[in-house]
DNA sequence: TGAAAGTTGAGACTGAGTCTCAGTAGCGAA
DNA sequence: TTCGCTACTGAGACTCAGTCTCAACTTTCA
């Protein structure tokens, strides 16, 4: 994990920047983000956490996330489910996703042409956008191999019910 | 409202092909959300039948939006906050929303391009696509008229803030 | 008349996320 | 070394959307 001390002073330097201190709960939190899971969910590391042993209550789990959003180096994605994830922002652009409902894999893509025409909308609604998010649900290739049926065509109930099988 | 009586003769057609009935709580719900308001919270939704002094319980209303949404009748999206917003289907093909995070409000659209370029990257990826799911945050021409800042740049973390406005 | 099946409301429950508050840690100044 | 300030923490209560349970009710049909 070379890198990981890089994102720690990141980390440190946005939290001096609003007279704030890194912490032991919060560094411990940034090593297990950034050591491996990439996309994952704030119950799932609190789990982790305990699971090695060290225990960090679930408020500062959350309050920890926030900071990290807000310092730029974690992002809160929205994946067909009804509660956020969490993903490492690296240093290229936006991205989206392509969220199998079978087995719950996230692809990433990022496509310019892609972006090029949300400005194009964007600037013919006269609307100025901060921020997109897109999702695309489907089934994966290894999936449709196996023969996993593509979710029922019940709108959005379906996206619910594949991403149920993402939980833990 | 001349529309709505062929919602109800749809709705009552589904829940006869589903061995279920059309009951006088499950009709006032389909009025009421046909009648008017376009994008709506099933909250929102409850408070309004309780104003009329129609006293329909909320388990009736979630399982009656579920109904509505197997039926195709009713879409679940989200718009950025943490819970479901649902709005109706009308013949038309899907579309998309850009959301203002200063006053709420929900623009659609529908192009046919992006969607065409969608289906490219998924095509790219070996993916299946069923259902996606497309949100653009920023700020309305009105709004951005009145001096209303765009939300801050702390990624998503400004959807959430932005998105509290649109609660009751 | 009565069995069977579907529907309802009340309210308990769930689970993600937030808030509160008393106690603790870190740190500069004296 | 102690003091005082401020930020931080954990425990657990709370919130809120959504789900589940269950007994009572309605409808249908024989």
């Amino acid at each position: 994990m070379p890198t990981v001390d890089r994102e720690i002073t990141r980390f440190q330097d946005y939290l001096a920047s609003q007279g704030q201190k890194l912490t032991q709960e919060r560094t411990a939190l940034v090593r297990e983000i950034f050591a491996a899971h990439y996309h994952f969910e704030a119950d799932e590391l609190l789990f982790k956490m305990k699971q090695k042993g060290l225990k960090i209550s679930r408020a500062t789990v959350y309050r920890t996330l926030e900071l990290l959003v807000k310092s730029g180096l974690v992002r809160r994605v929205h994946l067909g489910e009804d509660h956020y994830h969490y993903e490492h922002v690296r240093g290229d652009s936006h991205h989206d996703h392509l969220v199998c409902t079978a087995c719950g894999a996230v692809i990433e893509f990022n496509d310019p042409e892609l972006e090029r025409r949300q400005l194009e909308i964007c600037a013919r609604k006269k609307f100025s956008p901060t921020f997109h998010n897109l999702q695309i649900l489907g089934v994966c290739e290894s999936c449709r191999r196996k023969g996993e049926q593509p979710a029922s065509p019940d709108h959005v109930m379906s996206i619910g019910e594949g991403a149920m099988r993402l939980r833990r």
